[in-house]
RNA sequence: CCCCUCGUAGCUUAAUGGAUAAAGCAGGACUCUUCUAAGGUCUUGAUGGGGGUUCGAUUCCCUCCGAGGGGACCA
């Protein structure tokens, strides 16, 4: 009776809902709904439609829901229930045969040929030259890499650019504050720190002697005139550096195609300006500075060229997208780069705009990385976390726990679990959450190997791989025996792995990624807690269960692989 | 003063305008003769204030309060 009414409210329903979206669907969808039995009505609409846009059949279904609301029926209490109705229906048919096409190719599934032949520039980690990595590089190292590897599943072409920060006035600060204090054995002998050192110095003495500033820009200004000496130094900063670097990236597993920095566009400068100024886009500024005006953009005017004729991160970066688009002609250029820079973003964007390039940046902020105090931390007050101490502490940490868990171990596996372990936790840590957010460093937080963590979902993928060597080989399945709740609701999970994906590289999201898997591993912890597997003696479905357990597993191989971590066999 | 981001449980975070707002940590109670306890089970607890749009608002709009970031010679 109540189904009855559900039925005539979903067809009232359908038919306004219909008007709302898109009159070319109405007709065959009516069509093919209305030949079905009973029951499949609100189902066949709610499929027929989703496939057509593109949407789940829940969300469907909800619209569905509301449209019968509005209409107020009075028979009808609680209309979720169509929602209800599609996911039940959702959760039999459909389910198992899903199941044994995702079997057959897991270990590919959610890749995509889609967008062959199509190139994007996903610009991430921009260290600086003579200062260290921090937690703040992390940031855009870990998430670029993510969204590289994301992109490359769905079949782009990624050009993976890290984009040095190797020009500026900080160097000439640098330069100025080397002169001034600095000590050549004692820079050579342990280059970063020392060059730290004199950076944090030069902003003390700053602050006591406010006449060092314009030392600062003048030694950049020779320098980009071609100082021989300042320019021997600078190379030599530059070299130590990028050992440092690639060390560092060492320690993470992280590749780049291109380490090109912003000095590789020195030479494109001073033709850049001349020629903005030429074409009547760019115009003298205050005290003989030159100036973008983009008041037509409702921002402020952006800076160029320095009164001292030096050239600014902004002047490079016009230079440097100009290059991209002209070199690689890529689909897209992303920038991962904090929150704080969306304004230089958005003058960048305005001047492309101006300029008539093909693309404009775009800008995948992220929030910043807020010490304990919820402030900024700054390497200019020596308040960075290392980025070497924090991975050192997640390694020893992890080193513990495994002596502790793992006595069984040789050396060598207790040091590459430990290893796996300390590193997934750190980036899953960071990928997991919206990148919107600013995020409030904790030690604690960040070194919890329990819980919403990698280290559960290596865990996780441990164990599937534990029972599956144990099982051996998997004779015949037959998908008809699985039928349990549990069982159905990771199959429904697993439908979803290419959709998460999809979204993630839409939004440029990692969270919604990293839900997912550990959605995932809790449904397949709750299930074999309960569930004998091995020992099962119905043979076909320990098989089928086998089956389903070794999808989850390469699922979460490759889900964690997109993220940038790796999984072991044993853990 | 202007612009941007944000405000959800004690803490840290989720939620294309949809179903009973979802987790982790912390707190309380259980659980290792059975495929790895980095696990599983139960439990306490939240949308800054006020309006508006909507069948329906954490989400969109207005306003107030609060936090962080940025605003021509840093990147």
């Amino acid at each position: 009776m109540i189904k009855e009414v559900i039925i005539g409210s979903v067809r009232r329903a359908t038919t306004n809902l219909f008007k709302k979206i898109n009159s070319e669907f109405q007709e065959t969808l009516i069509e093919k709904s209305s030949n079905s039995q009973f029951g499949d009505y609100a189902v066949n609409v709610a499929f027929g439609l989703a496939k057509e846009l593109g949407k789940s059949p829940q969300i469907i279904a909800q619209a569905l829901a509301g449209e019968i609301n509005k209409s107020k029926p009075e028979k009808i209490e609680r209309v979720e229930a169509v929602g209800g109705y599609v996911n039940f229906f959702l959760s039999v048919g459909f389910i198992r045969n899903q199941l044994a096409e995702i079997y057959k190719k897991r270990d590919s599934f959610g890749r995509s040929n889609l967008a062959k032949g199509k190139k994007i520039i996903v610009e991430y980690s921009q260290p600086n030259i003579a200062k260290p990595m921090h937690v703040g590089h992390l940031r855009t190292t870990i998430l670029g890499d993510a969204l590289a590897n994301i992109y490359e599943t769905l079949g782009y072409k990624v050009i993976r650019w890290n984009y040095i920060g190797d020009w500026g006035t900080q160097f000439g600060k640098l330069i100025a504050a080397y002169k001034l204090w600095g000590d050549k054995k004692e820079v050579e002998r342990d280059p970063i720190p020392a060059l730290v050192g004199l950076y944090v110095k030069f902003h003390e003495e700053i602050k006591k002697h406010p006449e060092l500033d314009h030392r600062g820009q003048e030694e950049f200004k020779k320098l980009e005139d071609g100082d021989k000496e300042n320019q021997k130094l600078w190379r030599w900063f530059k070299k130590e550096s990028l050992k440092e670097f690639e060390r560092m990236y060492g320690l993470l597993g992280i590749k780049f195609d291109l380490t090109t920095g912003e000095s590789f566009f020195e030479g494109d400068l001073r033709p850049l300006v001349s020629d903005l100024m030429k074409r009547g886009i760019a115009e003298p500024g205050e005290g003989g500075a030159i100036i973008i005006k983009l008041d037509r953009f409702d921002l402020p005017p952006a800076l160029i060229r320095k009164s001292d004729g030096a050239s600014l991160y902004l002047t490079r970066d016009i230079a440097s997208l100009k290059y991209r688009i002209k070199k690689y002609e890529p689909e897209k250029v992303l920038y991962i780069v904090d929150n704080g820079q969306s304004l230089h973003f958005q003058q960048l964007a305005a001047i492309a705009e101006i300029l008539e390039f093909k693309l404009g940046p775009e800008h995948v902020r992220y929030g910043l990385i807020l010490g304990e105090n919820k402030k900024k931390l700054a390497t200019r007050e020596g308040r960075a976390i290392l980025f070497e101490d924090l991975v050192s502490q997640a390694i020893e940490l992890a080193e513990k726990i495994v002596a502790d868990k793992r006595p069984d171990a040789s050396e060598k596996e207790k040091t590459e679990i430990a290893r796996t372990v300390a590193l997934g936790a750190l980036k899953y840590e960071i990928l997991k959450e919206h990148r919107n957010s600013d995020i409030v460093f904790d030690w604690k937080r960040m070194l919890d190997f329990r819980g919403n963590s990698a280290p559960y979902l290596q865990y996780t993928y441990a164990r599937l791989s534990s029972i599956l060597a144990r099982a051996g080989r998997v004779g015949r399945i037959d998908f008809n025996t699985l039928g349990e709740v549990m069982e159905l609701s990771i199959i429904k999970h697993l439908i979803n792995f290419p959709d998460t994906i999809a979204d993630s590289a839409k939004m440029y999201l990692t969270n919604n990624l990293a839900l997912y898997l550990y959605e995932l591993a809790n449904l397949t912890n709750r299930f074999y807690e309960k569930t004998s597997i091995i020992k099962d003696e119905n043979e076909s479905r320990r098989n089928a269960r086998l089956a389903l357990i070794s999808t989850t597993a390469s699922i979460l191989k490759s889900g964690l692989g997109l993220l940038g971590i790796s999984v072991l066999e044993k853990i």
